[in-house]
DNA sequence: AAAATCCATTGAACTAGATTAAGAAATGAT
DNA sequence: ATCATTTCTTAATCTAGTTCAATGGATTTT
């Protein structure tokens, strides 16, 4: 069960055997049927979690219950409020499965823990939150500077299995559009 | 000159009067005139720069030419392009000063060598990135979910010295609309 | 102090995308 | 199988924000 995490974290460092067995003890496997919170808006997040098998987003309802999406997670991505578990304070975030899930969690003692007899590992979660805020900014950027169409675009050749696999207005609210918006977008490319 | 920055990373954790000393004296301080390129896209960011006076933007252009500011630092931020700094790989961003500037900057090696030194400056620089990604994520949902005037009015008390000293097209760039769009919202404002 | 450049405002014409409403297709539950 | 719920599509109308162009005010530059 461990090798598919393993690996993932292996690709920020090496690690030895041994190190690789402190962590997979500390992780803990759980698994969730769809449509399940993992998180809600008010509690605090109290893990980090490895997708092994299934998919999941975050996301954030406004003050008019609109609904944006943050992030969705399939097979080896990470998924938490960072801000929410490292400071242990209230989330304004949602998370919630997609599919049937199975997860490794790490909790926020436990991680401490990790990082205490493994220091190796800090860079790989510095990695993980680097590549979060790159990501994010890029998406900022992009909502900012392309039209609708190029961002389908561009998310589809960026995730190609995630958009087979959940419904199209979850995409539409990741990408910014309205459900109608997006089906006129996709009605445009098909006709060419 | 550096009681100012050492007040501030104090306020992550607290340090010893040594380890601030050993901190200072990895600091170096520039001062550059308006309109410098700290950073200009290609580059490999060889600096996070400690704004003790002045204002710098960065910001990203895209293949139409079309430029999306993506943060303002004036006094106690922080400015630099993360993911390029700690990879030491080729930037996409620019970062122009926006006044005269005096910086206190660290190169890449300089900060292992802190890091190795006084440990504690990790949570530090995780801090800083942490509500980097935080206020990157908020703004991605403000983008998203609000409307250009009540952007304008969350930055404007957010950032209310800003909004006094830079070029007000800057703010428009920055919010995502088209300068003469922030005109009017204004004047709709004043208006009332 | 004049010239040159940059900056903010205003208005008219336009467009990307929202909203509303309705029906069709797919999926799930009993 | 069938009933219910969720999802997707299409079309009409509406609006927030863009683009273009013109003008006057500020700042820099010489």
């Amino acid at each position: 069960m461990f090798e598919q995490i393993n690996a993932n974290v292996t690709k920020c460092t090496t690690f030895s055997q041994e190190e690789l067995n402190i962590f997979d003890a500390l992780l803990v496997s759980k698994t969730y049927p769809k449509k399940t919170f993992l998180l809600q808006e008010g509690e605090v997040c109290n893990f980090e979690a490895y997708v092994v098998k299934g998919c999941a987003r975050t996301f954030y309802i406004d003050d008019n219950g609109f609904e944006v999406i943050l992030q969705f997670a399939i097979e080896d991505w990470w998924i938490s409020d960072i801000a929410s578990f490292n400071d242990q304070t209230p989330s304004r975030l949602f998370i919630e499965t997609m599919e049937d899930c199975q997860l490794l969690l790490l909790a926020p003692q436990t991680k401490e823990d990790l990082l205490f007899r493994v220091p190796k590992f800090e860079r790989v979660f510095r990695m993980m939150i680097q590549r979060n805020l790159s990501a994010t900014q890029n998406r900022l950027i992009g909502n900012i500077a392309q039209p609708a169409q190029e961002r389908y675009l561009a998310f589809l050749k960026k995730y190609p299995t995630i958009s087979q696999r959940i419904p199209q207005h979850y995409i539409a609210s990741y990408l910014g559009i309205s459900p109608e918006f997006l089906s006129k977008i996709r009605a445009k490319i098909a006709r060419k």
